[in-house]
DNA sequence: GTTGGTCAAGTGGTAAGACCAGTGACGGCG
DNA sequence: CGCCGTCACTGGTCTTACCACTTGACCAAC
């Protein structure tokens, strides 16, 4: 008997996740004005302090622009949205869409690289050492989702070492977007686990302080788990998956 | 006669902003507890419903964590912050911080030409004519501000052209905090005015479908900015700038 | 006709007070 | 000593009221 924690959502996290769903699946457009606030507390039979946090958090977002006495209006998630809403956009409609996956992976393969030169440049030869110990968790490893979290790690420690606040801030994104959603993935991307030499050739290329060798290393990191990136969250579409 | 708009933050706004200024300069530090609401709301003169609504828009960035009955957490921005906080550390402590800029020019130059490269995969001849019909535009401007706005807008043609929907959220999160700043920066940034050479370039490559050729074109288009950028940003660090 | 002003209706912004629903620590009881 | 209930405190929600702003209609003066 398989027990999983109850989830309490409280009510604005409700009313925004349902005007979400609305802006992000097009049954609210772009330019399209909100009903009134106190419209939205009746029809969702909620008070409006609930609705008005719902849709405050909505603007932190920049999917609506709310003006003092003019209404709320809608506005391009595609032209405005963050990063935050990756998740939102990765299930789109109850599976995954491919379009966001591969994307996903081409932004992985893309960026990547670029990170791990970087890293190479600025590191020193002490994030080699952090790296080596992640690197060496990572072999000891057989688990699918224990071995993916720590290769989150170990991405996450190349991003410290670049040290770079801007490709800091993306990753987070990125991870916030990806981490929910490992223990339905992982299982697809079991192929890879146990594959440390990669990992070993990165992190003595970036503890040697050689960019160019860290960059074509990264790349070689990264590829084999691209197709199987692809097919696993294809395979999610018609499952359940890890929710929230 | 120079008139400017009228700003006016609602309180909830200014709650937010000093709470999320204490977060950022570490008056409170990263596991620490914020004061209940109600204390807050006494603190700082304001309703309850007023704190809420900062805190709730806090816990949207994941800047701050917010449990029932069990008080709120201040989480470590470095750690979980997004792409929307870039703005508020680039001018962090009243001056333009260097590393945050730099930063900034760095992802530019990292990440332009890998979506530079997919455009031209994907885009094909229509694109090449959008683009075309922004560097026309390009080309007889002669407004430093104006210009820096096209050239964002040649770069959100080329993002479109990607079709890569991560890309695309990590560009609307980049030039969130790009663009507000270029009244003040466009100036320091005069030299490239009429350079639309390089552009013409990567128009060319990306509309003849030529991903190798539109990766260089696109490091050249961005290379020349770097330097400029750099010294704009430490320029702007005594000068009062464009707020909001 | 255009300009400018006033007004009313609707909308978001703020406040106060009350109560519900979790959390966590303290202290009594076994 | 350990378990467990109580209670104070915290966040969550609702109600009600009022303020501030936007919009559009209407009207007077030019």
């Amino acid at each position: 008997m398989a027990l999983k924690p109850v989830t309490r959502k409280s009510v604005s996290d409700q009313v925004f996740d349902q005007v979400l769903d609305e802006v992000v699946d097009g049954s609210l457009a772009a330019g399209e004005q909100l009903p009134s606030e106190r419209q939205l507390a009746e029809v969702l039979g909620v008070s409006r302090p609930a609705v008005r946090e719902a849709l405050q958090r909505m603007a932190q977002t920049r999917l609506v622009e709310v003006r003092h006495g003019g209404g709320a209006t809608v506005r391009d998630f595609r032209r405005y949205g963050g990063l935050d809403l990756l998740p939102r956009l990765l299930v789109r409609g109850g599976g995954i869409d491919p379009a966001v996956a591969r994307s996903i992976v081409e932004a992985r393969t893309s960026i990547g690289p670029g990170i791990a030169a970087l890293a190479a440049e600025r590191g020193g030869p002490a994030l080699g050492v952090a790296l080596d110990a992640v690197v060496e968790r990572l072999s000891g490893t057989t688990d699918p989702v224990a071995w993916q979290e720590l290769a989150l790690e170990f991405w996450d420690v190349v991003v410290d070492g670049a040290d770079s606040i801007v490709f800091r801030l993306m990753f987070n994104g990125l991870r916030a977007a990806y981490e929910p959603a490992l223990p339905a993935l992982a299982p697809a991307l079991a192929g890879e686990v146990g594959q440390v030499d990669p990992y070993r050739v990165l992190t003595a290329a970036i503890g040697a302080g050689d960019p160019a060798t860290a960059r074509a290393a990264a790349e070689r990191v990264l590829a084999p788990t691209n197709e199987s990136l692809i097919s696993a969250f294809a395979a999610l579409t018609e499952t359940p998956g890890g929710d929230d």
